[in-house]
DNA sequence: CACGGCTTGTTCGTTGAATGAACAAAGCGA
DNA sequence: TCGCTTTGTTCATTCAACGAACAAGCCGTG
């Protein structure tokens, strides 16, 4: 899908972060994958809680899927999920680092959302080290909890389930698809 | 200068990565911001490396100082020069992840680029610690070493002064100035 | 001072992508 | 079978990127 258009992209950069911006850097796409390592994996879901155009997140998905970043799998109900592969949960990095950043220089209230060790509890530094155990701790053990910076205006399903404590990368439960088999 | 259209945002999202990728996430500003690390300072040299439309260039970096991300100084020869303020310095986390998973998943032939503590000479891991002397460095303490990835055939002055060994945020010498007061 | 070149932009017409609404196909339960 | 949900596609409009042409400011030189 999605034959990326000539002279759109970085070709002319010999570079290892434009190689990468050239498969995320493009609108949209991050956040795609933020919202994967929230648990987010259906189209309706990344819909609603993005507030994207329907083309543009069809074509964004697509062009993940194409590069091995997003798998797409029968999920439970017989639907198609989106599903981070080992190469998309290797930019955990980067979007640490975005929200870091954005923590410290965009948001007055205190940080947007804090991370915690799954199995002890400890409190995450910057590169996921816990503070307690001392492990450098894998996305799928960490705990995301909403931060003081986080508003609660948001209404949407995805929105909402993410105002309680969630482990990274396991399924959110909207209520779309509230019944289990 | 510039101000951002409406809608063209990402002002739904309550998020700090999407509050970081507000200010860095549009076409060509990472690159920029990139180059900034590498000591470029001129708007003709970020001109000729990068190969971006004049227009468009100026709008970036219009942006970036209204953010506070790059400061406009008076440099050597009366020329305006764009530098990187503590606020931008402090993406360097974000560049070099997003290096990491290039080199890691998008570059065949090796790192494109290696880092080595100016002081000591060793080698710096993922978060910048060096493997020698264990202390974490400071970007202007970073030697930026061409790696195996890297190839030859650009011929721009900005490219061809990165094939030798540089510190990160010192400025580069281009010729278009090597002349000096 | 006049001139010409270099640097740093701005302006403008064209191309291409994002947007939002309307339309469509496939699965599933009643 | 019918209707609803999900997952898209199509289309006209709006907006940004592109590349070339134009322009202002500074500099050294004659």
């Amino acid at each position: 899908m999605a034959v990326m258009a000539l002279r759109r992209d970085y070709t002319s950069q010999v570079c290892s972060m434009a190689r990468t911006l050239e498969i995320v850097g493009e609108r949209w796409t991050l956040l795609i994958i933020r919202d994967s390592f929230f648990g987010v994996r259906r189209f309706s879901d990344f819909l609603v809680h993005l507030g994207i155009p329907k083309a543009v997140l069809s074509e964004r998905l697509g062009s993940l899927v194409d590069w091995g970043v997003l798998a797409r799998e029968l999920g439970r109900g017989g639907h198609d999920e989106y599903v981070l592969t080992e190469k998309g949960v290797a930019l955990r990095p980067v979007l640490r680092a975005l929200g870091d950043w954005g923590d410290a220089f965009c948001s007055p209230d205190g940080p947007v959302r804090t991370y915690r060790h799954h199995d002890c509890g400890g409190r995450l530094d910057d590169i996921d080290q816990c503070e307690t155990c001392g492990r450098r701790v894998a996305p799928a053990d960490i705990l995301l909890e909403p931060g003081a910076g986080l508003s609660t205006d948001a209404t949407d399903p995805v929105s909402a389930a993410l105002r309680s404590p969630h482990r990274l990368l396991t399924p959110l439960e909207t209520g779309s698809r509230a019944r289990v088999s």
